[in-house]
This record gives C-alpha cells, sequence and structure tokens, in this order.
DNA sequence: TTTATATTTGAACAGTTGTTCAAGTGTTTG
DNA sequence: CAAACACTTGAACAACTGTTCAAATATAAA
C-alpha cells in the first residue's frame, strides 16, 4: 500500500537507487525546455529549410517565399518562430529584411543529425 | 504578366540567380523530412528526458514512468516515437524491456544543442 | 492452467500547430 | 501628400500531437 502515488511497478521492479542517480545527473527543468524548444522550431520541414537555405545565403522574405513556393505571409510567421529561438537574425535594408543564420552551432548540429539519419538504413514511414 | 505563379515579389526584388545557386545545394526532400522528422522527435520535453535520461543509463519502462511521474502507457507511446526514428533501442529481460540510446550521436547532437541555448541570454517566453 | 505483472496498442479527446486570408506597419517613390 | 511595395500580424480553421483509459500481449510464477 506505500508507494500508491506511482501507480504501477512493483518497488522490487523499479530500481529506486538507479532513478534517483539519473533524475540527479538531468538538466534544468529550464534547461530541458528550452532544448526541447530549440529542436521542435528545427523540427518543421519548412523552417528546416529555410534554416538550410540561409546558411548558404543571406536572403529577403521574397527570396525565400519564391525558393519554397510559399506565401510571403507564412514565411514570415515561421521567420518569427526562427527569431524566437535565436536561430536567425535580421538585417533592414530600406523595405527589404534580409535573414541570415544567428550563429554557427546551428549549421553543427544540423551536420550532426546528418550523419545520424545517413546511417538509418530506412526510416520508417508511416 | 509573366511571372505570376508567384504572387507577390517582384523580379527585381527576388534575386532569381541566388534563389536558384541556394536551391542546388539544399539537401534532397527526402533528406531534409528525414532530419525534421528526427528534431521533431526530440521536440517533445517528455521525449527528451526519455533521451536524456538513457544516456546516462539503461532503464526500463517503469523506471522511466517513476522518474518523471507519468503513466507507463505514456512512456510506452513515446518510446515506440523514439524507436520509429532510431534514437533508442531495446533488450528484453523476461517481461521487462531495458531501453538505451542506439547510437552516441544523440549525446552529441543534445550538446551541442546545450552551447547553443547556453548562449542565449534570455529564452522568449510567450 | 490460472494469476500476476511488464509492456504495448488503439481509440478518444483536448490542446497545439501551420497555413491562409485580410488587415496592419513602415519605407520608398512619384 | 498618395500610391506602391516588403513585410508583419491576428484570426480562423483543418490537421496533428500527447495524454488517458481500456483492452490486448507476453512472460513468469503459482
Amino acid at each position: 500500500m506505500k508507494n500508491n502515488q506511482i501507480k504501477l511497478c512493483s518497488e522490487t521492479v523499479v530500481d529506486l537507487h538507479k532513478v534517483r542517480e539519473v533524475r540527479q545527473h538531468l538538466p534544468s527543468l529550464d534547461e530541458i525546455s528550452s532544448l526541447a524548444e530549440t529542436f521542435k522550431i528545427l523540427g518543421d520541414p519548412t523552417r528546416l529549410k529555410i534554416v538550410l537555405a540561409l546558411a548558404k545565403e543571406e536572403l529577403c522574405v521574397c527570396d525565400l517565399a519564391t525558393l519554397f513556393e510559399l506565401s510571403v505571409s507564412a514565411i514570415s510567421h515561421q521567420l518569427r518562430l526562427l527569431r524566437g529561438m535565436k536561430l536567425v537574425k535580421y538585417r533592414k535594408a530600406g523595405k527589404m529584411v534580409y535573414y541570415s543564420l544567428d550563429d554557427e552551432h546551428i549549421e553543427d548540429i544540423i551536420r550532426l543529425a546528418q550523419t545520424h539519419v545517413r546511417e538509418i538504413p530506412q526510416i520508417k514511414k508511416r
């Protein structure tokens, strides 16, 4: 009756010592949620395409809309999210706004992820 | 009248040469969607926590449920998605199933992302 | 075989997300 | 000034996501 706050899994099965040990080595909840948010932002094909394009060259909103055959509005909405996680920065030049990557870590992260997906023989399609 | 397939942005503004240049250097759509899918999977706090925990130690489903105070079912559903992108692997031992990270790139990706979010002075809260 | 337990799975539901559309900035040009 | 243009923003809506609950597997023990 004592461990009923956690519904299932008897104490003999859950290795509480192991669990405590692991819990102590986890990053803070704040850091975890920032990390997850960053990955989530990269986890949309449109946004990832934008990031990949900006990794090659500084581009304006119109260029990106043309490149991916999407509306200027759709691109702008996504750029706002990318700005929010400091993945892209921008430079105003009159009416135009030129976007580029905010720092070089982002390219590194994507490169690493590429080596991961390339090692997978075939990714499950739903 | 000639460029009306793309709604806005005059040709003088869209640098078509630049756009063509960038397009040629983008990864294939298949690779982009695999990459995005991988980031999306890491982009949920529960799944990211699971990955971070498994980076420290092999754990069973019950351990993970206890660690994060979530139902066994919720954990199991997320593990299925993680398995789908080859982020975790498992080992059966009787009734128990022990999960661990599938390869070491994953830790590297997270580490890089950590250096990114740590450089951001303050992440925008919605 | 029956019972218990560890995990998986499918359906359902609320909450979230990405796009479109329309309206709003802000800047340049006539 | 007004008109044109590059971009941003808010609302709306369909599509998707993560959790819960109930039921189904699968293995071990009685």
